[in-house]
DNA sequence: ACTACGGTTGAATCCTGAA
DNA sequence: GTTCAGGATTCAACCGTAG
């Protein structure tokens, strides 16, 4: 039996069938704007990108709130203008937001050249449910890890598996299930099932699906073998 | 003739007499709104509260908008859970905010040790007053200075010259004007004033003010001896 | 009286870097 | 090495007051 599913299909309709606290973390970097079924494909078929197309999807967060376990925490990427947005939809769900967490991504895309700072950084939300505890040291509120580069990219929004390893292991008891209701590129799923974690993924994009699917038969080799 | 000035006094008051589009940059950390005071230790050796910080106190924003040029620019820090605060102020004020900047001081407090990550950064927003653009190259949005330990001299929060030095050279024009209106330890003047910037600063507190004076004197050592 | 609530106090927590 | 102080904190315990 696999430690780990993936989902193909609309991420509320999915979480509404998951059990109530039936997960330890939930790990996630969910869409910002409408487009969020598949910025990806749009951008193939070019899509004219709507300037103010900046609402930030939270509907999420209720069910996210319900299948935690007691206990468990939630990390939630989100960029420093929408933030503010993604917090108190977390503590409307139920969360407790204990922290900010940077990730220092080290490079930096375009953004107002004239006059805004190069962004080189995203935010991270951390929320726990009742009473958690780290299930191993302290971690820092900043963590540094270099973004991929645009060549090895399989997805335009993919995150680092180290960064996802880092976040999966901060907050999850070991051997526990991790849930990304966005999988994406599937880094969460790879970083957990590697680091010995059950983990949940859903995706509503069948190329992302296939994606993850690909590139989760690759972890799926005897774990011995590695490291 | 000083190319630094001090008021010793209440920077609402003092700001209402400076004159409009007089200075370049606002650079400054303000009261939290934490009502932060430290408690190791005995009660007879804790530092004394900083004032006005039971809220967030904005209310010197809507003079400094006024005082600073059009195409200025205003830095102001503040921690992860007071930011937006500050953030929703200063576009109250009039001011656009471009930017969320990170500084990684890489050290932490305690916090919530079982369930907080170790917050080891603090947030400055960037906000600019009509057409801005940067004196030098664009910045980025990380800057990563270890925070001062032990030598506080009478702030709790102390910050490195480095680090003001990095913000005022950011956004200040070669030569311009720089206002702190919460000079506290004084460390943006020493900056802006070893950098060949003018520097006003305000601090309320007389002991701080003192320190400034001290500080001052030792910066305007003949320049050309000082590396 | 007994609970409920708000405000204040001080103990305790762990990691870092200086001594 | 090893100890030790110190840290833009949080939490629990303890009041006093009000309902």
């Amino acid at each position: 039996m696999s430690n780990w599913t993936l989902y193909e299909g609309d991420c509320l309709e999915v979480m509404r069938e998951l059990p109530s606290e039936s997960v330890d973390a939930v790990v996630t970097d969910p869409p910002y704007g409408i487009s969020y079924q598949s910025a990806w494909r749009d951008k193939s078929a070019r899509l004219p990108k709507i300037a103010n197309d900046e609402r930030p999807f939270v509907w999420w967060l209720h069910d996210a709130f319900r299948v935690l376990k007691d206990g468990g925490a939630i990390l939630c990427f989100c960029r420093w203008d929408t933030q503010e947005a993604f917090r108190l939809a977390m503590e409307w769900a139920g969360f407790t937001v204990k922290s900010q967490i940077i990730w220092d991504r080290q490079g930096h895309g375009m953004g107002d050249l004239k006059a805004a700072f190069a962004p080189t950084h995203d935010v991270v939300w951390f929320g726990v449910k009742g009473r958690f505890e780290f299930p191993g040291k302290r971690p820092q509120s900043v963590i540094r890890i270099p973004r991929l580069s645009g060549q090895v990219l399989v997805h335009p929004n993919e995150k680092p598996v180290d960064l996802m390893r880092w976040c999966v292991e901060s907050v999850t008891p070991k051997g526990g299930t991790v849930l990304d209701p966005f999988a994406g590129s599937g880094s969460t799923l790879v970083a957990a099932v590697e680091g010995g974690y059950r983990a949940i993924g859903i995706e509503v994009d069948p190329t992302c699906c296939d994606i993850i699917r690909k590139r989760m038969a690759a972890v799926q080799q005897p774990l011995p073998l590695e490291k």
